[in-house]
DNA sequence: GTCTATTTGTAACCAATGATACAAAACTAT
DNA sequence: ATAGTTTTGTATCATTGGTTACAAATAGAC
């Protein structure tokens, strides 16, 4: 009796993780019929268990299921470093199921009590075969993190802040327009851009002067579009 | 009889394909079948014909069956750079098929005569669901790019010479050796770093005369390595 | 060995940016 | 309107790294 107690508890709970990024849009039913046709696990942790340890084989997708797990990441000399707070319903790791480097860079331990889905690589393949809902959804979601990482490097190839200014405007501006509305304040800007935040106003002071531009408080008008795309090209 | 010429040049070549990173490892008479379960199109495409446009919605999976093509990208101010050529068999922008920027952000036209197989998106969606192998091999492939992209990123996080020295040297170091052979110039270091030859020379002096490493050409050995970590973190 | 090309070590100088500090301007709530 | 808060503009100074130039060390070819 107590043991049929913790199989009814350690079950797949499809009202929670249909919200999940991975199994979003399928319908419990379908979901509750899938996960019967495929081996899986649901284990249990309490409050600071280790979950998996940097360097352990990535050979299962991990799925919070409850609770809220934290990513810590151990530098050369053996600190650890928090990295990020993952909660119910999201995957652990899905960039390192795939690929060739199959071990998990973070150790990962719970931060409350927390129930872990763990599905093999062979299974989750199944599972991509039997719904292409979710496989959809899983290619999406590695794509999207590789455009994502993408994006990011490139806007970091540009070594000036006036670079990094030029491709985020005219990346704004498109082909038409040549008034860009900013979004956000000069802080965020300058923190997204990785530069101190005076520098980025001193950047956009000069490039007013010059005449690349003109600024009205979060408004920017672009004066002289090519100037700005040699800026980009190495002037 | 004409006609009949015409589709029989234009068909899959399995025997080209089966050496793509997408279809590597399966047997020819699997890909004939595969194939004749899908749709699909394979256009021939003369020198300087353009294949596709940037900006092009991105819903088909191409793959380059034979010849070379070139990819280049347009700048805002509308002149071309050359961004690499791709050869038979490869895919083209496989980070582009799925996620949320569903758009060719480069101009891909032929450097000969190239032929190109043309697999709508759902129709490659069927062929994942179709054969595990292909599946594995996609996944793997857009993984160990978001890998790749990853790497590179923590690598320009670090904003000082000297903390990309550091990271490098204790990442090749691992636990225990303590004595690293460079398999590189200082040139190519430097390339890699993304930074000039003469300040990464400056900035391996200085971190001799600190103490922190010892350099006799091509060989470096750690000496403290504590102190080499807390430069990571922000020293 | 000797000559040459490549790689590495250094130095001087300049440009770009970060850090810090503070004032002006703009927003917000009352 | 007014007081307080946030955002923006600007100045100063130190640090970092790029550029250029050249000398020293090393490797390679013969």
């Amino acid at each position: 009796m107590y043991h049929w107690l913790q199989i009814d508890i350690f079950m797949v709970q499809t009202d929670l993780i249909s919200q999940s990024p991975i199994f979003r849009g399928i319908l419990e039913e379908e979901l509750s019929n899938l996960f019967g046709q495929i081996h899986y696990q649901v284990k249990s942790y309490q409050k600071n268990d280790m979950i998996v340890a940097g360097g352990d084989i990535c050979d299962r997708l991990l799925i919070v299921q409850k609770g809220i797990v934290k990513a810590e990441m151990t530098d050369y000399s053996g600190k650890t470093i928090k990295i990020e707070d993952i909660e119910a319903p999201r995957p652990l790791a899905t960039a390192f199921l795939f690929g060739k480097e199959n071990r998990f860079p973070v150790t990962v331990s719970a931060n409350n009590q927390v129930e872990i889905i763990s599905i093999h690589k062979e299974e989750f393949v199944k599972m991509l075969q039997l719904n292409s809902l979710i496989l959809n959804n899983y290619l999406n979601a590695i794509s999207t993190r590789a455009q994502f990482l993408s994006e990011k490097l490139k806007f970091l190839s540009f070594k000036t802040i006036r670079q990094k200014m030029a491709h985020f405007l005219l990346e704004k501006a498109g082909d038409r327009l040549l008034t860009i509305e900013l979004q956000q304040s000069q802080e965020q800007l300058a923190e997204m851009f990785g530069v101190a935040r005076p520098s980025l106003a001193r950047a956009l002071g000069e490039m007013v002067q010059e005449g690349l531009i003109e600024t009205q408080r979060r408004s920017i008008r672009i004066l002289d579009k090519d100037r700005m795309n040699q800026l980009l090209k190495g002037g």
